[in-house]
DNA sequence: CATCAATTAAGAATAAATCTTATCTGAGCC
DNA sequence: GGCTCAGATAAGATTTATTCTTAATTGATG
């Protein structure tokens, strides 16, 4: 995907903006992040990464979550769960969620995003972001089941 | 309202269909969420109920709600915040979050409810739950700022 | 090449939530 | 009204995710 370029790019850009090295941890997990769809948690990424970076810690992979989450490069997910989720994509788009196996999905719905909140809702405060989450069971689990 | 006894009708009814003992603990946690629209933490809970109970315990909180959710009298909130936050409103809803103070509020929105999802989405497996959140910034903390 | 931001290691500290064990209380049944 | 046992309490330990501390090392950038 040239997307994923683009992301890296701005990336690179945000960082130097705000006088941020462009250490190769932070690329990588940057990187893994935006090539991943799974919204891996902080030891995900850590499992995923520390074979190709064997001194990397887990201190790091937090601390530079942490990071680009200030920035805005990253997002974390809400969810149910007990650790927290993480996801470079932050284009608009929306969740659903397995309850079973926890997997999260991506997905997109135009209609929704030009729908008009209810007017009771615009009195409520001025709204930023508007997502939908879905809860369910995916089909892995439920061909998984029988 | 009216729908508040009835919420707690069916609260003793699930109870007892459990067999589960009445305690006056589960009462009064049940009966300040149900009268609550905050979605307090069980923290939050406890910091309401200890003045009239001064004997509960925070175990107890935690305890009772873990139950209720899962006799599905109770559920608990997607945030980002750290701590759970709980309620016993169990008919369709969507929430909005102040990311300033942390106010959930809750609005209904039917169109939405009635709105089929796209059929990408549909393929990915059994949807259970549909919902909105919204993120933003209350009117509260909007008038506060200046 | 020098500087200093960032990483690492190793361990301590937090915070939320859960569990343990023993003791007490009171809800539900006769 | 009295029994019985589920459930509450106290007090403290434990678990899990996350953050912090300190000191030593690395390496990105000017
Ligand atoms: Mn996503
Ligand atoms: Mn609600
Ligand atoms: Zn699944
Ligand atoms: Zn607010």
């Amino acid at each position: 995907m040239d997307d994923h370029k683009q992301q890296i790019a701005h990336f690179e850009q945000t960082c130097r903006a705000h006088g941020l090295k462009m250490t190769h941890q932070r690329l990588e997990i940057f990187h893994a992040l935006v090539h991943s769809s799974e919204h891996p948690s902080a030891e995900t990424l850590y499992s995923m990464l520390e074979k190709r970076m064997p001194t990397l810690s887990l201190d790091t992979v937090y601390r530079t979550l942490a990071t680009f989450v200030d920035l805005g490069l990253v997002k974390r997910v809400e969810t149910l769960g007990s650790k927290a989720r993480f996801e470079a994509k932050i284009d608009q788009h929306h969740h659903f969620f397995c309850d079973r196996c926890g997997q999260l999905t991506d997905f997109t719905w135009q209609s929704f995003d030009a729908s008009q909140l209810p007017e009771t809702v615009q009195e409520l405060g001025r709204v930023r972001d508007k997502n939908v989450i879905l809860h369910g069971v995916c089909n892995q689990c439920l061909k998984a089941k029988e």
